[in-house]
DNA sequence: TCCATAAGTGCATCATACTGCACTCTCAGT
DNA sequence: ACTGAGAGTGCAGTATGATGCACTTATGGA
């Protein structure tokens, strides 16, 4: 246990380039004291540890906690999730997206000949980022109208009532990221303690 | 934060109905530190937290670790991803879902007249339960085929080909429970140390 | 009332976390 | 070789984590 902190403390401190000393100053804690730590060779009380964690500004759980295998998906071609389906052959697939807070979507557009996808305001603060990879597609945002051909792209707010269209006779086909910033973040329930 | 921490302890006692005497000798510590550890009145080291957390089951990250908010996810009527839509008005709509491991998976299932749906098969260890709601239901597993009624349930392994089928003349809804066991959780990767 | 059990406090004592300093070792840079 | 910086060790002293015991208070049952 004690030899996985230390790892994890001199990883961090390694990982900023400190010495020893910055580390030690920075933490109110004697040099001495965090050889020990990251050596393992020590039993340090919570107050130590909180000192050198707050330093590291990693927070005491990163410490202590086994460091979280950073969870790769992948969405093989077809796999993804068609979230809409239009009435000419177009598709809204997703195809990746990461968990709250702060979820990141990549979809796989494609719209048939006339197809038209409306979607309503997500919440406030989402940003949507489109590149056209096939044909001509247009896009309205808030009154605004925007035509892109292959490659070009937009960044728009996705917070208020947008389009997606495509107004050719063959079909066009668009990445599209969303950013939908931390829901839920801004306040903390700390309800379950009653 | 000693605070924190003793709440945590003295709330994982209570829970179990100990008495400060019984953590005490199951931790291996002295009566008088578990008092002062409950109440934030003492800084203790991690070998000590640790023996607590230990005695109580619940791992040192547990005692340190602000309690994660349980994520509630509402899926209103009719915003879930319908991941697969049939020719005659038949939807399979996911309307809630856990995060890995051991994913379950709610389902709300709609066939028109005539639809039918072949999944593949799953992941080793899926089970799938299913209820229907409304009209009447063939479902066919490994070669048997069964039909059900409303109000009738089965319960089928996922984990090889299957379909569901509407034989009758008007629409049919089901509800379908998938469980995904442990998926990634046999083997951990713990790569990015390198 | 008397007794038993559990929570919580005060204090003397022991064990050890923590400090400070002096020292060694290694590795660039000149 | 010399120098300086950073990593790591050994040790004595000090602060404090941790113990054990005696005590108080509160609750509930025979």
């Amino acid at each position: 246990m004690a030899l996985a902190i230390g790892a994890r403390v001199k990883q961090e401190r390694q990982l900023r380039g400190w010495t020893l000393d910055q580390l030690a100053e920075s933490a109110g804690v004697s040099r001495r004291m965090v050889v020990n730590v990251e050596q393992g060779a020590a039993n340090p009380s919570v107050g130590t540890l909180l000192r050198i964690s707050d330093a590291l500004g990693v927070g005491l759980p990163a410490l202590v906690e086994p460091p979280r295998p950073k969870p790769v998906n992948v969405t093989r071609s077809g796999e993804g999730a068609a979230l809409w389906i239009g009435e000419s052959g177009g598709r809204g697939v997703l195809v990746a997206g990461t968990e709250p807070p702060d979820v990141v979507e990549l979809w796989d557009w494609t719209l048939g000949s006339g197809d038209r996808h409306v979607s309503e305001a997500h919440t406030s603060g989402t940003k949507e980022l489109l590149q056209v990879q096939q044909g001509t597609v247009t896009v309205e945002v808030a009154g605004q109208s925007v035509t892109l051909d292959v490659g070009d792209a937009v960044t728009f707010p996705g917070d208020v009532a947008h389009s997606y269209a495509n107004p050719g006779t063959e079909p066009a086909r668009f990445s599209l990221a969303v950013f939908e910033p931390g829901v839920g973040t801004r306040h903390r329930p700390e309800a379950s303690d009653a």
